[in-house]
DNA sequence: AACGATTAAATCGTGTACGATATAAATACA
DNA sequence: TGTATTTATATCGTACACGATTTAATCGTT
């Protein structure tokens, strides 16, 4: 069936079960946040933001592990939206501090039922929750190993 | 610390540690593909090219999960790069067959190192080879609920 | 005070992702 | 034999990602 060297399949390397899932489970996303009217990046901002409000953006770059290149349209879209205030700092002309709006702290009661939706809509007989539990250990270990490797070369 | 319910934080989410490890695993592979000359999407086109030559786009849109959308460009740019050529059956006139050139074939030497070198990276005291060999067999399973739903619901 | 180095965001260009829609070919079937 | 339906790919618009660079403000050192 195959030509190449059993180390070339896409399924024995690490990066593309890793690549297909993420996506999967955005789309599983998708449709309940058509609902809050926002994306799935602009979701994770959010939940930064209820987490803790008034952070920088590069407070929010290091929880997300994304650059200011990637967050500051983000920012933008959901300052259109209202749901944000971007307000540069008087002390640091350098720095923007990104703070809710009313309707983005609002939104958060609309969001609280996401994960569970979520969960409901993953539940599978083959997987235990034990099983996952397990899996986002690991997955945790290897965040914080690659995490601090590119930052090491940056 | 945080003013919203533990739910909502981004830990505790399925959806965040994917996301990130996804990102953070294909910028472990960057670096060995600008050798290539390639991007980490066209490499996984590849992969699955080597695997087995002469596919339709159809065909590999199954194996990445990746619809025309995405692919037609993406396609386009390795055929200008000259790693594949894009053909309209003549039988069927709607299905374009993708196969490598020669420089497209050969390019797989220079690509078997490339798991090797990435697992020697990754590689940390925390994880260990059976974890990640779990990690991967709940992924596996993952992929295939969430295939599946996905599938029913389009 | 002066000026090079550092830092925080923003900008730019390229390449994905993906929902929605379009196009054109093949098939089904009345 | 038309004609409606389905199928395979392509096109379009929007929103990420991210490397590289820019801009502007602050810091450090002399």
């Amino acid at each position: 069936m195959s030509s190449s060297p059993k180390e070339l399949w896409l399924e024995n390397q690490l990066c593309f079960p890793l690549y297909a899932v993420s996506r999967l489970m955005t789309k599983q996303y998708t449709p309940l946040l058509e609902e809050l009217d926002i994306t799935y990046p602009q979701y994770l901002v959010l939940l930064v933001l209820w987490q803790k409000d008034d952070q920088l953006v590069s407070d929010i770059s290091k929880r997300l592990l994304l650059e200011s290149n990637t967050l500051t349209p983000l920012l933008k879209r959901l300052e259109q939206k209202q749901l944000v205030k971007r307000v540069r700092q008087e002390s640091d002309e350098r720095k923007v501090l990104i703070s809710l709006t009313n309707a983005g702290k609002e939104l958060q009661n609309k969001a609280v039922c996401i994960p569970e939706r979520l969960v409901e809509n993953i539940k599978s007989e083959d997987i235990s929750a034990q099983e996952v539990e397990q899996m986002m250990t690991t997955i945790h270990k290897l965040i914080s190993t690659l995490a601090t490797t590119s930052e090491r070369l940056s």
